[in-house]
DNA sequence: GATTCATGCAACTTATTGGTTGCATAATGA
DNA sequence: TCATTATGCAACCAATAAGTTGCATGAATC
């Protein structure tokens, strides 16, 4: 599993809206976690598939129901990748300033 | 524009290649970045419209070529966000395990 | 001025996504 | 056992996305 499809599942407000509500709740079952999201719980299942797919969520079947558990794990890789990306734009645009600095000394000289 | 839509615009490895360029060398013009993507000028140039939609890049046209600029801003919202929410399942889990614990001594009694 | 370079825009095709309805089935509870 | 509950699976549809080719245009260069 890429690290694209990670951002992908979280590329909808209805998958987003379910990572949400998990995160504040980890004991949802299939069926409560796909009511108030607007669509048929058949629809929300297909949502919590691509989430499943990517590692996000865990859908464990027991009984008369499936719950479904986030994990944490996957999200965390997600963040700290950003997170990289954002620090790698940091340290470059620190240094286009320095150097632009340096541009406009030379320029007074 | 809705947080959806920046992980959206993540989830796919061509963007995400684009960003990671990007967050290397903040002086790309269109065309440089366009190359060694696997697909044409034409192709790339939409998934730089769907970036830029989403605030995590600005096209900025001069004279004969568009430079690409990344936004960091946008991307440190998105990692905030994920970590948020990791870190709200990480102490709802915690929660969870001291529940447990909490059971397992009563058991003990 | 003619040529080349970097880009923008439009039309079109195909694949993927998001959503639905309908039906089947296994577990609970009265 | 019978009704109810929670779910799974398949077929189908409409909209969006990803990609292409072809052409137009403004800027640099010779």
């Amino acid at each position: 599993m890429k690290l694209a499809d990670t951002y992908k599942a979280l590329g909808d407000p209805v998958r987003l809206k379910m990572v949400e509500r998990l995160s504040k709740n980890p004991a949802y079952t299939l069926g409560a976690l796909s009511k108030g999201l607007g669509v048929t719980r058949q629809g929300a299942r297909k949502h919590l598939v691509i989430l499943e797919n990517a590692r996000i969520v865990r859908l464990v079947p027991g009984g008369r129901e499936t719950k479904v558990l986030l994990n944490g794990a996957s999200l965390n890789k997600a963040s700290s990748f950003i997170s990289e990306l954002g620090r790698a734009w940091d340290v470059r645009l620190e240094a286009l300033r320095a150097f632009s600095e340096q541009h406009v000394e030379s320029q007074d000289l």
